[in-house]
DNA sequence: ACACAACACTTGTATATACAACTAAAAATT
DNA sequence: AATTTTTAGTTGTATATACAAGTGTTGTGT
């Protein structure tokens, strides 16, 4: 459906504001589906994005600052974020020796298993999306979406 | 800044994944820039949609169930966002007498106001991303979100 | 060595969002 | 006409996010 019908715009729409709208809403049911695919394992999907950066640290703890600039929100926060994936056992959490104002988060055995569990469901996820477009496409928007958010 | 130096990956990502990222990402940049040109005036992103929404009726109100269905985020509590608008008196709010279960929210002169302020900064901003792109690639971009969204 | 600035996180608080339960009115069914 | 169902919105509550202030640690300049 496009934009200005989901909008039920009465107005034709300038190719600039429509370009931020369709953006915000196409997020927004990218974003949307994700949560339900987490909802059964009770991640929301910051949290299910700190275990994947975990992950990707192949067995090195991350400290904080670390994994808030690999995080797609930026301004999220991180120690509250962390305290959840305790709770659930999913990470653990110490203070680095060598400098102790930093903390170090690894992901557990648990927490690695939940992500293998995952994995087929959010390679599904992904390609339910992607599956629209062929590799030129594909290849086209990532390159469009990159030239369009610099500044 | 390709989306891997952003979320600073050291594997090559997937295409389908790739993109997903590049979308959350890309959104994220441009709600933030929203939100700070919104800040001056108090306003939330969601409440210059729904300011923008009862212009877009000329005149005639809206009830709770017609903003909601054009809104960008469908779930946001509408209620509760009319609640802040009517304290800053943007908008009213009355019970409509045909049908008591409904209500007619109007837009005031001092919402239109406000509006009218802003539209020059919002179009400025909208602009200050699509210049990035020529108008065939502007077409190009629209086009692939549409086909990437549905489902 | 001491004071002070910078760093790495944590905590507090205010606001926003998500979602279920609730209320009142209108429409449909019996 | 009385009862049930549906509709339209509101309220409660739990969780998330935004952002400023606070805490403890380390680095730096004198």
């Amino acid at each position: 459906m496009k934009i200005e019908e989901i909008i039920k715009s009465t107005v034709t729409l300038d190719y600039s504001k429509k370009i931020v709208l369709n953006l915000l809403y196409t997020q927004n049911v990218i974003a949307e589906k994700f949560n339900t695919l987490m909802k059964p394992y009770e991640l929301s999907t910051e949290q299910y994005n700190v275990l994947r950066i975990l992950r990707g640290q192949k067995g090195c703890p991350a400290n904080m600052c670390v994994i808030q600039e690999r995080m797609i929100a930026k301004n999220s926060n991180t120690t509250r974020l962390i305290d959840k994936l305790l709770d659930k056992q999913l990470v653990t959490r110490d203070v680095c020796t060598e400098n102790r104002r930093k903390i170090e988060v690894q992901i557990t055995k648990k927490g690695l298993e939940l992500l293998i569990e995952l994995d087929p469901q959010v390679i599904e996820y992904e390609k339910s999306f992607s599956n629209n477009l062929n590799q030129k496409e594909i290849e086209q928007l990532n390159y469009l979406l990159e030239k369009y958010r610099n500044q």
